[in-house]
DNA sequence: AGACAATAGTGCAGAGACCGAACGAATGGG
DNA sequence: CCCATTCGTTCGGTCTCTGCACTATTGTCT
C-alpha cells in the first residue's frame, strides 16, 4: 500500500466484495459491514455506479419507522468473464457475469487427442466468440482450463493429451483481444467450488476429479495451493499402494491406477465386454456402468465399491495433510457417487476423524469453465478502478 | 484498508520489511525499493527512529561522485520476541531481537511427562524470566511451542504428553504480562526455517521433525498451512504403508511407526540391548546410535537405511502434494542425517522429480523456539505504530 | 583552485481520501 | 400535526502521499 489512490481502490473492492458475498444491501448497511463511514460509502457507491459495476435497486420499507433504504446491488449487465475448457473429448465455454449468473454456456464433443492442438485451439476460440456474441456484456478476461500441468501459458505435462506438451495455449486465443490465463482444470474446478454453491467461501477444500486419470485441486487458507513449481496438489500420481499396475507416468502404484476410470472399467468388465471397447465413447461406457449398477449387477457394484475404498484410502492422506472442511468429488466420481460414498466413508473413517466431509460436486462438468470464468472476473473485483468510467463525471 | 492512517502503517511496515529482508540501506535506496518517494521515506524513517525501531548507521562513500548516503538499519536494542518450548524431556527459551540476532538462549533438561503441567509451566515461566532479565530490550510477545495440536491456547492432542491435553498453556505465562501465543512445535520450526538461514523467504517448504513421533510443518505460498480445524500438516499419522505396527493413536500403519525414534531403536537393537532400555535418556541412546553407525556397525546402519527409505516413501507423498522448494529434516533426523540422506533420496527419486530438495536442518533443536520468537516479533513488523514513541515529538 | 555533475536528503504547497458532525429526506406512530 | 427514527448527503477538517524546488556533500574535470 503506497498511495491513497490505492486506499480508494481497496475500499471500492471492499464494497464490491461485500455486495458479492452478502447480496444487495443499503449504503447504511454497507457502512456498518465495511467499517467505513456512510459518507465514504456514498462516495464509493457513486463511483462504482459510474463504472457500471453496481446499480441502485428497490426501495425497502424499514421494519418500523425511518426513511426507507435504497438497495445497492451488483450490476451484471456490463461485464462478464469467460472460461473455456479443452479436455480429452470435448470443448466447453461459459460466460459468467459479476453477479455469479451464467450468461451463456456451450459444449462441443470433440476428439481432441486426435487433432492437432492448433486446430483444436481454433475451434475453442470460435466457441469463445460464440459465447461472447450477442450480449451487451463486455468480456474482461479469458481463462483456459487444460487437463495437465501448466507453466505460464504453456502446457508442461498432459498425460491424456501428450501432443499438447509445449503448446502455448494463450497464443491460440490471441484473436480474442483479452487477457488470457491458462490453468489446470482441477485447480479451476476447486476455485469454482469455493466461489459459489454450497461451499462458497470455504477456505480449505480439496477437489478430486475422476477422468481417465485423477486430478486434484487444493484450496488452503482461501488460496489455491500452487507449490514452488506450480505442480502442487498433484494427487493422481501419489504412490499410496505398492500395487503393480503400471501408470502412464511410467511408475507403479500411482493412485490413478487404482481409482481412475480405466481401473473402474477393468474391474467392472472382462476383456471383450463392450465396456472395454477402446473405440467407444467414454461417456457412453460410463452411462452403461451406472445403468448396470442401478440394475444391481454384482460385478459392477463390487468394482465401484473397490473404487470407493481406494478413494477413501487416498482421501485419508489428503484429509490428514490439508485438513479441509470438505472434500468434493467431481468428474466421473460425482456421476457414480451414489455407489462410491459408503465404501469411501467407511475406509476414511478407519483412518481419520469426520469422514462425512466428503461430498459430491453439484457443478458437474461445468466446474472447470465456471472456475475459469470466475478467475477471469477476479481483476475487476480486486481493482475496480481498472474498469473505465461509463460517462464523464459532471 | 479503510483509513489513511493504515496507509501510514503499511508503509512503515514496508520500510521495516525492506530493511529486515535486504539489510541496511540508504533512504534513497529505500525509496527506490519500496516505490515511495524520497520525501515520504524520510518521513517514515524519522518516525521509525522515534519509535526505536531503526537507527542511522554509517556514512557510505558512493562509488563515484555524489553526496555520501547515511545507512538506515534495524535497531535491535529496543525490543525482542521470546520463544519458549515445552517438549517431552526439556524446556528451552530464546530471545530474538528485530535484527534476527539471538540475544539470550537457555535450555533445561526436564522429564516433563513425569511432572504436572502446572509445575512445568511454572518452571518454563521462570526460564522466560531468566531470558528476559538483564537486557535493555523489552519483550513484546511470547510464543510457546508444544509437541501437539493446539486450539487457541489449549492443547488438544499431545501423543507424547497425554497429561497436557486440555491444558491452557497461555495461562501458565500470564505473570509475564505479555501477549502469549501457543502453537505446534513443528509449525514453529517450519516458520523458523523460512524466516532465517539458508531457506529464508522460501515460500513453499516442508519441515519434518523426528521425535518419539514425527511432526510436520508446512509452509505454502509463504503461509503456514493450518487447515480448517488447525490440524493441517499432520504427517505423523499418515497411513502410508499397510504395516502392522500399532501406533499410539490406536491405528496401524501410521508413518511414525515406521520412521519414529521408537522404530529406529527397535530396528537397531534387540530387546535387552541398552538402546532399548526405556529408563535411559533418549538423547543418550540417540548418541549411542550415532556412535555405532560411525563405527560401522552393520545392524545400526541397516536400521538407519530403513528409516531413510521410509522417510523417502513418505516424503514422496509430501513432495507430490505440496511441491515444496525444499524439505527440511529436523529433530533426530538431522542428527543422524548423514546416514539417512542417501537411502531417502534413492526412495524419493523413484517416485518424484528432484530428490535433492531434501536437506538437513541447520537450526538443530532451537528451531521451535526460534520460530516462536519470530512469531512474537511479527506484530511489530506488521504494525510499527503499535510501538510507542520513545520521546515526545518536538 | 574553481566550476560542474552527481547523488542524498529535506521543505513546502497541493491533491486525494477518509472522518465526524450537521443537515435534509422519507416514513410510521402517537 | 409533530416527533422519533433511519437513510443518505454536504461540508469542513485532518492525514498522508506526491512532485518539485532546494540544500548538502562529494568527486572529477579544466
Amino acid at each position: 500500500m503506497q498511495t491513497q489512490g490505492q486506499v480508494r481502490s481497496a475500499n471500492l473492492a471492499a464494497v464490491l466484495a461485500c455486495l458479492r458475498d452478502g447480496g444487495p444491501r443499503s449504503r447504511a448497511r454497507l457502512a456498518a459491514d465495511t467499517g467505513l463511514t456512510k459518507a465514504t460509502v456514498s462516495s464509493l457507491v457513486a463511483e462504482l455506479v459510474e463504472r457500471g459495476l453496481v446499480v441502485e435497486g428497490a426501495l425497502v420499507r424499514p421494519g418500523s419507522v425511518g426513511r426507507p433504504s435504497t438497495l445497492v446491488e451488483l450490476d451484471g449487465r456490463g461485464f462478464c468473464g469467460i472460461g473455456v475448457e479443452v479436455n480429452v473429448d470435448y470443448l466447453a465455454a461459459l460466460a459468467l457475469d459479476p453477479t455469479g449468473t451464467v450468461r451463456r454456456e456451450t459444449r462441443l464433443a470433440l476428439d481432441v487427442a486426435a487433432l492437432a492442438p492448433a486446430e483444436v485451439l481454433a475451434r475453442a476460440s470460435a466457441l469463445v466468440s460464440e459465447v461472447r456474441a450477442g450480449q451487451g456484456a463486455a468480456a474482461v478476461g479469458l481463462t483456459v482450463a487444460v487437463p495437465g500441468q501448466v507453466q505460464g501459458a504453456v502446457v508442461r505435462t498432459a498425460p491424456n493429451l501428450p501432443r499438447w506438451v509445449g503448446t502455448d495455449v494463450a497464443a491460440g486465443f490471441a484473436d480474442q483481444g483479452l487477457p488470457v490465463t491458462v490453468a489446470n482444470d482441477a485447480d479451476l474446478s476447486a476455485l469454482a467450488e469455493v466461489s459459489a454453491g454450497p461451499h462458497a467461501h470455504v477456505a480449505d477444500l480439496v477437489y478430486l476429479t475422476g477422468e481417465v486419470g485423477v486430478g486434484g485441486g487444493v484450496v488452503t487458507g482461501g488460496q489455491l495451493l500452487r507449490g514452488s513449481t506450480g505442480v502442487g496438489g498433484e494427487v493422481g500420481h501419489l504412490a499410496l499402494t505398492p500395487g503393480d499396475a503400471v501408470c502412464g507416468c511410467g511408475r507403479t502404484g500411482c493412485w490413478e491406477t487404482v481409482v481412475g476410470l480405466a481401473a473402474l472399467l477393468r474391474a467392472a468388465a472382462d476383456p471383450g465386454d463392450p465396456l472395454r471397447d477402446p473405440g467407444r465413447d467414454l461417456e457412453d461406457r460410463l452411462a452403461e456402468v451406472v445403468a448396470r449398477a442401478r440394475a444391481g449387477d454384482a460385478r459392477t457394484l463390487e468394482a465401484l465399491a473397490g473404487i470407493g475404498t481406494g478413494l477413501g484410502v487416498g482421501a485419508a492422506v489428503l484429509v490428514a495433510l490439508f485438513d479441509p472442511a470438505v472434500v468434493v468429488l467431481g468428474g466421473y466420481f460425482a456421476e457414480v457417487g451414489e455407489f462410491l460414498l459408503d465404501p469411501l466413508r467407511a475406509a476414511l473413517a478407519q483412518r481419520v476423524e469426520d469422514a462425512d466431509r466428503v461430498v459430491l460436486s453439484t457443478l458437474g462438468f461445468t466446474a472447470a469453465v465456471r472456475g475459469g470464468a470466475h478467475v477471469a472476473l477476479q481483476p475487476v473485483f480486486d481493482n475496480p478502478t481498472s474498469v473505465p468510467l461509463l460517462e464523464a463525471p459532471a
